[in-house]
RNA sequence: GCCGCGUUCGUCUAGGGGUCCAGGACGCCGGCCUCUCACGCCGGUAACACGGGUUCAAAUCCCGUACGCGGUACCA
């Protein structure tokens, strides 16, 4: 099995498009196939310079390595420029293809020229092309002196009508359009580079695809794809096209409209946001795709292991976050707090200065449990830092008269503690409120809200103990200081 | 407009003629655990788009309608 992903640089790496990479890159590991990288860069207008090393990077933080791609070879449609002269030429010379000089201006006129209200957008196709200026109705005077005096041409596929062409999607099953519906789409533009349609077909051709594993908006140029095919005398991959990722408000999950539901639309702001890479792709794998058990919670090996594209459904899915957003802290839960640590230490320096790792591994291991992503480590701040004020909320609702007493005789008796342990702090605390006959909560809430600033956490005593005793005596002091 | 694809709880989905007064997951709502918050566990809420057929029997098959999505570029 031979799969690729074949992404355009004309912008970064789209969670859609890792989704499409995903499944190509599940398929080629358990098949022991091959997953190949391919840069579609034929549109010169939106080229994006740093998108190629965008999703690059985005596939290696994924964890989806590619076995062929622009580090080993020519696979960037730029380089590979002689193999569509070579198709075109053939296209061409066997009447499957013609040559068009139209401009954009006189297409545009066509097209308001011939639009009625039952056909308000009309095609440049059999039914058109009679009309405008190209190698079918010049002559080959006229085309040859164009040519000669380098007039700006195209090449067009020519598509007879009259015909069906019929396929078998893997998702969706027989699929069939009439090539009467089909336009005469240009396959080299005026700048000399072929469009998406050829430089496919011929790279998937050169690349021995097997299959085409790529998102719903391709299904329908199939048909132009398939005539290609045919009029090279290749043989057609086999082909699934994915359900599209829709936003929840319905539509293509497009920059614009994700940003207003609040979800991140490239996979680099999933990877800032703290996202553990296993946890998308989990997430993503099951958008679209359903295994056979009832099983939802998949490390990227589980994945190989249980993935099929017949499981694949055939319907556009909405993205949510709150799915997400649980995916991941199964994922969290399932890495251990010193990888969770490791992966935080820089945002911590930045966030407190110099954090000593092994603390950070402590840290992480005291909020394991209440993490939804890494990056909640950093926002912690009472577990780095001593709390600046304290919840106003938290106040009213746990210092009561008394907890300033409490709290002091609390902190005294600390002191006398031999060993700082969680089993010590917890006799300690209740052996005081024992003393003025009161419940633990009575001063275990207090003692949680002055060393932490807020009301809720972890388990008070672990705090105490990861805190150590001169900053749990410090911030008990300040606290009763400043509440009173 | 035309062409294509789709339509089961709010969302992701199971199901493919009888085992479905429709199962799981997220969310939401209760409860348990408990020093709080999380985690975890238990319970609840909630769906076969509509109309015709076919059949003893339809969520499941067929047709139509509605709705959604995609395409309709010298973009991918």
């Amino acid at each position: 099995m031979r799969v690729r992903f074949a992404p355009s640089p004309t912008g970064y790496l789209h969670v859609g498009g890792l989704r499409t990479a995903l499944y190509n890159w599940l398929l080629a590991r358990q098949s022991g196939g091959t997953f190949i990288l391919r840069i579609e860069d034929t549109d010169r207008t939106r080229f994006v310079a740093d998108a190629e090393e965008d999703i690059v990077d985005s596939l290696e933080w994924a964890g989806l390595d590619v076995d062929e791609g622009p580090e080993t070879g020519s696979y960037r449609q730029s380089e590979r420029t002689a193999l569509y002269d070579a198709a075109l030429a053939r296209l061409l010379e066997e009447g499957n293809a013609y040559i068009a000089f139209d401009t954009p201006e006189e297409i545009e006129q066509m097209r308001s020229r011939l639009a009625t209200d039952t056909n308000p957008n009309p095609r440049y196709d059999w039914s058109t092309r009679s009309h405008m200026k190209n190698s079918l109705t010049l002559g080959t005077d006229e085309v040859a002196l164009r040519r000669e005096r380098g007039d700006p041409f195209v090449v067009r596929l020519r598509v007879e009508p009259g015909a069906e062409v019929l396929f078998t999607d893997i998702v969706r099953g027989d699929v069939r359009f009439r090539t009467d519906d089909v336009d005469d789409q240009v396959l080299m533009k005026s700048d000399g580079l072929p469009t998406y349609h050829l430089a496919n077909v011929v790279d998937d051709h050169d690349m021995r695809i097997s299959h085409v594993i790529r998102g719903e908006e391709w299904l329908s140029s199939v048909p132009k794809h398939v005539l290609l095919y045919q009029a090279l005398g290749w043989e057609t991959p086999r082909m699934a096209h994915l359900p599209l990722i829709l936003s929840p408000t319905g539509g293509k999950l497009s920059k614009r409209n994700a940003d207003k539901q609040g979800i991140p639309v490239f996979v680099r702001e999933y990877r800032e946001a703290g996202y553990e890479p296993s946890a998308l792709l989990n997430y993503l794998a099951l958008l679209g795709w359903h295994p056979e058990s009832e099983q939802e919670v998949f490390s990227l090996e589980g994945l190989v292991d249980t993935f099929s594209l017949d499981r694949v459904g055939p319907s556009g899915v909405q993205f949510d976050m709150d799915k997400l957003a649980w995916f991941n802290g199964q994922h969290i839960r399932m890495r251990s707090p010193e990888e969770i640590a490791k992966s935080q230490m820089e945002a911590l320096k930045k966030a407190y200065g110099d954090v000593d790792e092994e603390r950070a591994v402590q840290a992480a291991r005291l909020m394991h449990e209440r993490m939804a992503i890494a990056s909640d480590l950093v926002g912690f701040e009472y577990l780095f830092k001593a709390p600046s004020d304290w919840d106003e909320a938290g106040v009213r609702k746990r210092w009561k008269d008394d907890s300033a007493r409490l709290v002091q005789t609390y902190r005294d008796a600390l002191m006398d503690v031999q060993e700082w342990t969680a089993e010590q702090l917890e006799e300690t605390l209740r052996r005081v409120t024992g003393q003025h006959d009161v419940g633990a909560g009575r001063l275990i809430h207090p003692v949680r809200l002055a060393v932490s600033g807020v009301s809720h956490g972890p388990g008070l005593f672990d705090l105490l103990v990861y805190l150590g005793r001169d900053a749990v005596c410090e911030r008990l002091e300040r606290a009763v200081n400043a509440l009173g």
